[in-house]
DNA sequence: GCAACTTAGTTTCATAATGCAACTATTGGA
DNA sequence: TCCAATAGTTGCATTATGAAACTAAGTTGC
């Protein structure tokens, strides 16, 4: 082989996610779309990434589908980049990163913000697997099934 | 620069994680463990992955706490990787990716597979973000606050 | 209207990571 | 003891990453 390997056409959808979502910027990127940034510059700025290796995510990201082109809000003749509702799907995937790191980091008082409720300004719940009637799952509860055959769609 | 930037002394939580899974393997080698597997030849059938990347990947996850090594569990000299706590841990973050997988994929009928609850047999719920009273939060209903100093440890 | 500055990139070049194939060293089995 | 399987390592080619320099629009001050 000679490229980095895809997993485009793989069946595991783990690994269709990481293919999107899976190399060491663009979920920084996300994060920070998410937080409301949306010119090349800001990005650049806030991440202090290669200007070379942004273009190349942000392109990658909107060919995804998970970031769009827009004009500008202010009105200058600039474009931005905002989420998508697909990008805007990936928040319980940051938001068990971030649970991750504060249960299992090493030097957890590195760690300089945590995740609150906006309303009481308390720390948000850990996220539960839970199944379709609401009983709360361990992974050793759930398993992998092959998926059904989805019925025919329209016509 | 010069080497891939780490990402070990950021203060965000979500960098912090990415610095220890956010490469194309680590998450489906943590994936196939969490499904059983335990030794090198294992891995590499399932995964199809290069040798040598897979053996660089499972020492860095041992370095990071997430696998160790135990002696064969068939009674044979060689050894296998385990999932630690901190391994089994990364578990939301799977079904995170599998979920938007699920939910935004361009071609979902490409999607092997979904998770199920083991007694039922039945998809397992969309993860929620709760706040500590058990609201249902929406992203726009969080934010990111200031860590707060924790209080001395012990001594 | 134009010089100076800002923004958003692209290009160039060096270095690191990835991937395949071939090789090696134990271990296991007959 | 000999042979195969396991678990790697090494060598080499290609790609990705990153810093810095460069470029080309868009904007601003005058």
């Amino acid at each position: 082989m000679v490229k980095r390997t895809s997993f485009e056409g793989d069946a595991c959808p783990i690994a269709r996610s990481l293919d999107a979502l899976g190399d060491w910027w663009s979920l920084l990127i996300i994060r920070e779309a998410l937080f409301g940034l949306r010119r090349f510059g800001e990005f650049q700025n806030k991440l202090g990434m290669a200007k070379n290796i942004l273009a190349t995510r942000l392109r990658a990201l909107v060919d995804h589908g998970i970031l769009a082109t827009a004009p500008a809000s202010d009105g200058s003749a600039y474009q931005e980049y905002v989420l998508t509702p697909k990008g805007r799907g990936t928040f319980p995937i940051l938001v068990a990163l971030r649970q991750w790191s504060e249960e299992f980091d090493d030097r957890p008082e590195e760690i300089a913000t945590i995740l609150v409720d906006r309303e009481k300004g308390r720390p948000v719940k850990k996220l539960e697997m839970r199944a379709e009637d609401g009983r709360l799952l361990t992974p050793a509860e759930t398993m992998v099934k092959p998926r059904p055959a989805s019925r025919k769609k329209s016509a």
